[in-house]
DNA sequence: CAAAAATACAACCAACTAGTTGTACAATGT
DNA sequence: ACATTGTACAACTAGTTGGTTGTATTTTTG
């Protein structure tokens, strides 16, 4: 079963790690934007942002409704939060780390056999 | 000035978004672990995992130590913070958007020129 | 219907990734 | 002294990425 989440967490990670595509996604967050009007912004081919679109799209940080003959992109805040919980993971990991080091700072005090 | 911050946003999720850094940093969060310590639980060679080391450590994401001829690392639950830290700006982008539909439904009631 | 706009998609290319093997070197154990 | 262990780094390869241009399709607009 963690085979898939793995998948996705690389999916996602990877669609933020470009900062195109987090540029994108702070638009789509704040409204909807047909991919031209997204291609707009950046100095490159429309071709190309359509491509960052599409990475996004895939990783399942945005949607895609069509209106008329437009095409229009809004980001997923959960899937942002499913990310920022998968780091909460990891700190819960540190957490531990730290109190098993304070337990055996406190055992110094009582003592054992 | 933000352009340094992006670099870094680039790194460190590039260097989460594969499996194998995001275990190494599961690993070193909990504790120290020598690169070879590390290498022993994966099936690839011993080089390979150092460079996923490398990459982690470009990105800030661990540190390490010389301990005699091992080289001790550690997670550094700051850097897994700070990219939590963005995906929460992220967030607050969204928050913005709900707000601005809620202005509008309620400004349904009152009157304006 | 014809022209324009918005999108989709394929083919191509340079740069980078993630892995490999091999070599070199410092620290430790016998 | 010498073999072993832990690390570092270079060179190579196959696959992926981020960009390009070109072509085709669908939806508006004149």
């Amino acid at each position: 079963m963690a085979e898939q989440d793995e998948d996705r967490a690389d999916a996602l990670f990877h669609a933020l790690a470009d900062r195109t595509r987090r540029d994108i996604m702070r638009r789509v967050l704040g409204g909807e934007y047909s991919v031209s009007a997204l291609a707009a912004n950046y100095d490159m081919s429309f071709a190309a942002v359509q491509k960052h679109v599409a990475v996004l799209e895939k990783a399942g940080l945005l949607t895609k409704r069509r209106s008329g003959r437009e095409q229009l992109a809004s980001g997923d805040v959960e899937a942002v939060r499913s990310v920022a919980c998968m780091l909460t993971e990891l700190e819960q990991v540190w957490r531990g780390r730290i109190a098993r080091i304070d337990e055996l700072l406190t055992s110094d005090t009582d003592q054992e056999n």
